[in-house]
DNA sequence: TATATAAGTAAATTATAGTTGACCAAATAT
DNA sequence: ATATTTGGTCAACTATAATTTACTTATATA
């Protein structure tokens, strides 16, 4: 209840999860409201998408729960679609600057 | 041998892959190229990594090559290992507010 | 030069993700 | 209230990712 907003649109009520914080820390929960998000946003059905990247129902579930044990190349077809991608972060990167006389950028 | 770079250490001269544009968008190699570079600036072996995260070396080399045919489960384990992760980017988010009536995130 | 260490490949087996089809339960619509 | 759509689960089967072991091919160190 607390995550979901009514909206009408074109007469009708869609319930619709609310957009995750795209800049909180990831993780693969994060990554699935993410998806259901866009897709719900986007109007599609689990069988919209699966019909048209021939991904099994049971599999977009998996992935929208945030159930990890799936192939790498489902997860990329689904945020594809639904305009969603990555981008790589590394940790490091300058922490206190207090040893930057070997210059580590890992 | 453009993309590489030796580097002294302790007397030791490390063959070293240059870190890829971590800004540039995201794609399968590039996550891949990022591994290697992590885990080679870290000094670490595929050996190390394979027995500190259980994972296999047919597997590691998979995912270093940019395979999309693995668990995302194992390439997850191998980033927060070396310290790299994901971060979440939406397309549209603003195209040309030339339509921002409806307030749309997606 | 050898010698070790690491990266990469390949085949056979095991483990498991993915599919299909049916089913149930919430929503949403008529 | 009834019907329809959509989300979600389950079991049996199929497809395939992952492991193991071994054998190469490089890249280093002595």
């Amino acid at each position: 209840m607390s995550d979901t907003l009514g909206k009408k649109t074109l007469g009708r009520v869609v319930k619709r999860t609310e957009m995750p914080e795209l800049s909180k820390p990831f993780s693969p929960v994060q990554l699935a409201k993410a998806i259901t998000s866009k897709r719900t946003g986007m109007k599609l059905t689990l069988m919209d998408v699966s019909q048209a990247l021939a991904i099994s129902k049971p599999t977009l579930i998996k992935i929208e729960k945030g159930d990890v044990t799936v192939q790498l190349h489902n997860v990329l077809k689904v945020m594809e679609y639904l305009g969603l991608s990555f981008s790589l972060v590394s940790d490091d990167m300058a922490h206190t600057n207090e040893e930057v006389s070997d210059e580590q950028w890992y």
